[in-house]
RNA sequence: GGCUAUGUAGCUCAGCUGGUUAGAGCACGGCACUCAUAAUGCCGGGGUCGGUGGUUCGAGUCCACCCAUAGCCA
């Protein structure tokens, strides 16, 4: 660890703020998140930063449909997506969004400087119109008959029944899907970046990468067949309305999302340059970043990779900016082998899986499956299950478990001072063989890794087994016990330390154990001796298969139908992802969410669900409420005195035992599982909830 | 349709520039152990390496064609 750090920026590509985060999504989240925290385990300086893709038509539409701003409608989801991530365990620098004042100023500063050095032209092009709207319409706002196979309702770039592809001119009866409008041809002047000005730089830089190993061979492979094609000049402008940039010195012209989009990587970035003091320029300004030896790497899915290494270093070149040092690309992820599907409840989104599943089982299936090839990664949920089970709790965690007895009740947790030659020797060993994870880590052969790691825990439960310290019963055997579980709990902490990057809140609870933080891979070199842990508490509990189907039953019925299936893609507006509805604050404000105090409790005779409630409203007075929760809580009369929450401008609705006036809250997916919200003593009958 | 990638035991994958009877983990079967969250250890069954044809003394490893899967076609 004496080589001076690495200083790297590190991003993922931007979910679309048109729908929430999906497991889809978690693939490229968790990959990124694992590599930035292995880097810094190694000892490098990693900034990481996302932001949401907050522009385009879709985003309009849906606001419109919603009838709210793009700017509520942005705002929401940003907040929804930062709270999946970080519940991920995602370790975000900054979380920010393109629709902001130092994204524009960006994209702005970047196109000009286009312009200036003479990339950009203009032409007439003629394209779909949606007369009623007086909008020109994307391809997969235009639908109509399969020109090849006559199927009716197909979009305007490809038919999912014959899957061929075609022009949306080409369609049959076309229809506008935003009002049902024929569409009209329609010409307007468009901007585009004449991408076959940056030909010779882009090859050059791509040589250049995949040298220095910053872009896969696939990758290269990919691109080297578009630029047999020939570079094409790329259409950067759309007509309003749109939500959107303008594009300076071209009223009533906006940016394509797709431009602003990978800027926002480095607007996310100067914000947060601003709020740490970090330097901005010596990551971005080429002189700088060649003098300070900083790295720009971007974590993206195989979907965009056109952007990525064609369009994206040729705006930042022509902009007078530093190119990305890496391209790191992804495949998609399926379920149980197929795309994921919202009717068998597999379309799972993030926050679905947060309802029932802990974050880090997922953070390590992928970790057991990803390697650095554009491969597409499975999530076999029976495999999952077993895995987890079986690498986590019945190797790792076991070999603390297994020895966590002895150590406290025969030495007190204490660790013993010194560790005998032939067991020092075992842990130098175990050190060397886990040394070359860090760089299976950095090279993304996250699988390999997590094999490495899993083979030395295999080799550790063998020698406890071969050692068998439950028959060391003797006082005469008593030091050779303290031996063989002092070098157990330290392979166990080593092994914790390799992990840290994919199982950070895991290996967390297991330092509160050891009673020590190892920041780098460097500090597991030496073992702790004759140090002083705390009793030992379970640290991760099997998964209960129960759950995982549950979690697909939620999955089935929390979304609404399928509008476009999109497993694995991550950013842009090819995305239109569906997912339970946003609502306004003003929605939300209608709902008069209030306090009570349970008065009365009881089961309500006659029928097998209902509890009747008597709750103390304060200045609503006193309400009476029935709620299906008695398979939950079989004992109503322990719940006098406690505080709800209930809905108190719900219509009062007449029931065959009485008036229900409001609605009680509980989490849950129901039956038994059912947990009523709670609110602490203090808060006074009536009390708004905000 | 064109192009790219992938295709090795039930599952996930290792197999470097071609070379002895093709490996690991999970799953499965048997035995052992009982410290551990029915955890662990030992032993075992299981693959004509997608198919066909070719190059070679020799191919999972190279070539051609085909099939399947995923993706890209701005």
């Amino acid at each position: 660890m004496s080589s001076t750090p690495r200083r790297i920026l590190v991003t993922c590509a931007l979910p679309y703020a048109n729908g929430p985060i999906h497991i889809g999504h978690m693939v490229e989240h968790v990959q990124g998140d694992i590599w930035v925290r292995a880097m810094r385990m190694a000892g490098h300086d990693v900034h990481f930063v996302c932001a949401d893709d907050a522009h385009g038509t879709p985003i309009m539409l849906r606001a419109q449909r919603e009838g709210i701003t793009p700017e509520q409608l942005v705002a929401a989801s940003n907040e929804a997506h930062r709270a999946d991530l970080r519940d991920f365990g995602i370790g975000y620098d900054h979380y920010s969004s393109t629709h902001t004042d130092t994204n524009r100023e960006l994209t702005a500063q970047i196109y000009t400087a286009l312009e200036k050095a003479g990339h950009v032209e203009s032409r007439p092009v003629e394209q779909f119109y949606d007369p009623d709207k007086a909008m020109f319409l994307p391809d997969r706002f235009i639908k109509g008959e399969c020109p090849h196979c006559h199927a009716k309702d197909q979009y305007g770039d490809s038919c999912e029944v014959c899957g061929k592809t075609y022009a949306p001119t080409d369609l049959i009866e076309p229809f506008s899907v935003v009002s049902g409008a024929r569409p009209v041809r329609k010409e307007s002047l468009h901007y585009f970046v004449r991408l076959a000005d940056f030909e010779p730089m882009l090859r050059e830089w791509l040589d250049e990468r995949r040298a220095a190993g910053g872009l896969q061979a696939e990758v290269v492979n990919k691109l080297a067949e578009w630029f047999a094609d020939g570079l094409r000049s790329w259409d950067i402008s759309r007509d309003a309305p749109y939500f959107g940039f303008e594009i300076p010195g071209a009223p009533g012209k906006f940016f394509y999302v797709w431009v602003d989009a990978p800027v926002g990587y480095l607007a996310a970035f100067r914000e947060l340059c601003t709020r740490e003091g970090l330097d901005f320029d010596a990551f971005v300004e080429p002189g700088a970043a060649a003098a300070a030896g900083t790295e720009l790497v971007h974590f993206i899915g195989k979907d965009i990779i056109y952007f990525h290494t064609l369009f994206w270093p040729a705006m930042l070149h022509g902009a007078g900016l530093r190119t990305p040092t890496a391209v790191h690309v992804h495949g998609f992820l399926t379920v149980d082998g197929a795309k994921m599907s919202k009717s068998r409840g597999t379309f799972i989104n993030a926050r679905t899986w947060l309802d029932h599943l802990d974050p880090e089982y997922l953070r390590y299936y992928l970790a057991s499956m990803l390697g650095p090839t554009l491969a597409d990664v499975d999530l076999d949920l029976k495999a999952f299950e077993g895995r987890v089970n079986s690498h986590l709790v019945g190797k790792w965690v076991n070999i603390a478990s297994r020895c966590a007895g002895f150590l406290h009740k025969q030495f007190g947790d204490r660790l013993a001072g010194e560790l005998r030659d032939e067991l020092a020797q075992r842990y130098t060993s175990a050190v060397q063989r886990l040394v070359p994870v860090s760089g299976l880590y950095e090279a993304r052969d996250y699988a390999a890794a997590m094999r490495t790691i899993m083979a030395v825990a295999d080799d550790t439960n063998a020698w406890i087994a071969e050692r068998a310290p439950w028959k060391m019963k003797d006082e005469a055997q008593r030091d050779d016990l303290h031996q063989v579980c002092t070098l157990a709990i330290n392979l166990f902490r080593l092994l914790g330390a390799y992990l840290k990057p994919v199982l950070p809140a895991t290996v967390a609870r297991a330092e509160e154990w050891l009673n020590e933080q190892p920041a780098l891979f460097a500090d597991v070199a030496e073992p702790l001796l004759a140090h002083q842990l705390a009793p030992f508490t379970p640290l991760l509990n099997r998964i209960d298969p129960k759950k995982i189907a549950a979690m697909t039953e939620d999955a089935k019925e929390s979304l609404k139908p399928a509008t476009v299936d999109q497993s694995g893609a991550t950013t842009g507006p090819r995305s239109p992802v569906a997912g339970p509805e946003l609502v306004s604050i003003d929605d939300f404000a209608k709902l008069d969410l209030r306090v009570g105090r349970v008065v009365a409790c009881e089961a309500v005779e006659g029928s097998d669900k209902l509890l009747r409630f008597e709750l103390d409203a304060g200045d609503l007075g006193t309400r009476q409420i029935f709620s299906g929760i008695k398979a939950a809580y079989g004992e109503p009369q322990y719940l006098v005195g406690r505080n709800v929450v209930f809905i108190a401008n719900l219509a009062p609705r007449k029931m065959r035992f009485g008036v229900s006036d409001g609605m009680i809250l509980s989490a849950g997916s129901g039956g038994e599982d059912l947990f009523l919200l709670d609110v602490d003593a203090r808060a006074k009958p009536g009390a708004e909830v905000r």
